[in-house]
DNA sequence: ACAGTTGTGATACGTAAGTAGTATAGGATC
DNA sequence: GATCCTATACTACTTACGTATCACAACTGT
């Protein structure tokens, strides 16, 4: 990759923190960063061209981008994952042929590293550092998408707005993250609902004085009956 | 593990096709055999003692085991996948220090080997090849969980069960295979619903001409009238 | 043959969630 | 500040699903 010093340096540093990457030591890093290409998503785009979606592997440097599947009969989307900064895509086009159904789009401008997943298979295949990654990488995927099923199974609506919010709270700033700016549609994307059933469910949270909310911003007013929410699920008077 | 030459003859051909250890050398394989241990397990049974659930890690060689999540305040179950011969079990206990909360039961009579889950990581880290078949492995199963949790917030339930059951037809004999002998109950567990609705369905696919319903046994009648079920989902009079 | 258990078939009912439609408010652009 | 656009707020309607319940059939074990 041609560039300046400048953008080599945090390009350098962004890696030395990526899931797949962190454990190489710096000059194999180094190696590395000089066949990746730097791509620049706007936001709200997807960049895969449809001709060949997965031809090419990603690393995240910063930026949100979800990940999600369409029900092409409904138009209703459903959000698997946001990935932001140190997350990688795809691993499952990484390891098989068979192409992976899914959809990427941007929901803030992101700065990603790419290179042909033939290049990216080969790596994968000399530093046995970042096979070993990608299998805790995975495992947590898993993992969530387990919980992701058996709660739309299983819980109802409220309820699951209510974790939603709670596991994107960060711990020392006691503030929601991640997803505080996003549209109610993408909040329902993001439980597997519809706008307008989220949005029921979010005005309750506000009369109930437990949310904030404004034009794309959630606020946690009340963490304490946000935290009831989770276990009384059907009590609202 | 001590047994007769007959049965380690067995062992060793099953292992010769397990998903993690299919690409080892014989000998390597042979190896492993001497450390594992026979587990026997009655259809029907959980016989993961509560107190070490994970210490020990799985290789199936027959039988079939359901990986099920409940509600405790519902004792709603969701299946997630049901594992058979060839299958192990749990990587993610493996992977992660972290437990998984789910539980593991017997659909057949069962014959498994085990290991305590620190010589199963040992292996792991002396054998790449083991760490090379975890990925497809995970990811597999990564990709049906994507499409299950996709599949239950976008699509009615009429048309999952006809995915769920044109998805266990044997390509060669034209027939259901796995969950053919299930139980109403089973199947709602593995489509995210509950019995009496599953049946609700059932019915009507007999009545269409579709299934054969036998007690714990169903048929397909007409293939043709099911794969229109996945098209037209609730066009029903 | 018996009792006990488990699985199925079928009805009736309540409800959360999806859908549609409209009105209002907040930002952006010019 | 006028116009446009998008996001939100709110109401009204529909329905598939879940729950509860009962009757009966099929299998199990003694």
């Amino acid at each position: 990759m041609k560039m300046n010093e400048k953008k080599r340096l945090k390009y350098i540093e962004a890696l030395r923190e990526n899931k797949l990457l962190k454990d190489l030591n710096e000059e194999k890093r180094t190696d590395i960063l000089e066949n990746l290409e730097e791509e620049i998503w706007p936001k709200n785009t997807c960049n895969l061209s449809i001709t060949k979606p997965f031809s090419r592997f990603h690393f995240i440097i910063s930026g949100r981008i979800k990940v999600y599947k369409v029900d092409p009969s409904t138009g209703r989307e459903i959000t698997l994952f946001i990935l932001k900064g140190n997350d990688v895509f795809d691993i499952i086009s990484l390891l098989e042929e068979l192409d992976h159904e899914v959809f990427y789009e941007t929901l803030d401008k992101a700065t990603l590293l790419s290179t042909p997943m033939a290049v990216m298979r080969k790596w994968v295949q000399e530093n046995p550092e970042i096979n070993k990654n990608m299998l805790p990488y995975l495992g947590h995927q898993l993992k969530f998408m387990e919980e992701y099923a058996s709660d739309v199974t299983m819980i109802d609506i409220s309820t699951r707005l209510a974790k939603l919010i709670l596991s994107n709270i960060n711990s020392k700033s006691q503030r929601l993250e991640l997803i505080n700016d996003l549209s109610n549609e993408e909040l329902a994307n993001l439980i597997g609902s519809t706008r307008a059933v989220v949005n029921r469910h979010l005005q309750e949270f506000k009369n109930d004085g437990i949310l904030y909310l404004g034009r794309q911003k959630v606020e946690i007013r009340n963490l304490e009956l946000l935290l009831k929410k989770l276990n009384s699920p059907n009590v609202n008077p």
